[in-house]
DNA sequence: CTCCTTAATGGAAATGGTTTCCATTAACAA
DNA sequence: TTGTTAATGGAAACCATTTCCATTAAGGAG
């Protein structure tokens, strides 16, 4: 049962075999639609679409099968403070989608943001390496969230 | 009702009041153990701690306390991926207490780190600037986390 | 100091996202 | 094809947080 640190090889057929994850027919479907879709999704958000097109696949699937990616580094579970958990897929093959996010305080606006990120992972690779040495942790991802108000909120005072 | 956005003024009798809030005990002794206490209380924690000194202040008044010293940005409020809010004294009138966090996957241990900030700092208000000016949003503050696994569940493999 | 408006409170009940349970199904290795 | 056991789905449980509402008490006006 080889279960434990599967991140960062090849890509997902692959990728889950080869972690002794059986490949079905709902995980499939959930990535599928992940890949598919743009934006922060909720657990339910995926259900409703993925529901559609496999209307056997529970919401329970869905949570377990999102765990299971996120442990896995494939999709990254987001918090922006409404009160449900939030998913995007982490990164294809080439780290093309990674970025932060911008967010508003009042009207939950989600911003991505993938430009100003040059500096910012230089500085955060030199951060983890030395968080990593000085507090013995073997980091493996990190999250950035800039919170205020957007163009809208901010203009009603 | 001035009761806007009134970050970044004097310390707290007077912060409190001058946005229109009340000062009542519940408020106070909240506050009050907030200061005393480090690391990361949940609202329960916060709860039974000013419940044996103050009786009669309710867990309800706690969030609700919580929630408006967390828009006062007096507060932090914290997602550590174990289901539910954590809250930390933001800062004192000096920014003494600013730091990220760094966080185990496995056993949920969290660390606060205030070394390696110096940089961090300093990139971070550029890109505050930067990102305010092209997306026009009122960054008002953000969060880093690091995650990965602690000196002692990477070892377990 | 007293009154008055209305913010703040607390306790109980509701909410709702997520997890748990368990009997059933199906991946996939042999 | 078969057997082992991971994965599933539906219903029920969970439980942190919110909502409701009748009651209390800040704190400004006078
Ligand atoms: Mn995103
Ligand atoms: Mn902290
Ligand atoms: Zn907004
Ligand atoms: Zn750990």
């Amino acid at each position: 049962m080889p279960r434990g640190n599967c991140r960062g090889q090849g890509w997902w057929h692959g990728k889950f075999q080869g972690c002794g994850y059986r490949l079905t027919a709902g995980r499939e479907a959930i990535l599928d639609i992940l890949s598919k879709s743009e934006g922060h999704l909720s657990a339910e958000d995926i259900y409703i679409k993925v529901h559609s097109k496999y209307p056997n696949v529970g919401l329970t699937t869905i949570y377990r099968t999102l765990d299971v990616l996120s442990n896995l580094g494939m999709v990254s579970k987001l918090d922006f403070g409404d009160r449900r958990a939030r998913y995007e897929l982490a990164e294809g093959p080439k780290g093309e989608r990674h970025h932060h996010h911008l967010v508003c305080t009042n009207c939950n606006k989600v911003v991505d943001y993938t430009d100003f990120i040059d500096e910012e992972v230089e500085l955060l690779q030199e951060t983890e390496k030395g968080l990593g040495a000085k507090y013995n942790f073997k980091i493996t991802n990190h999250i950035i969230q800039f919170y205020g108000l957007c163009d809208k909120c901010s203009g009603k005072k």
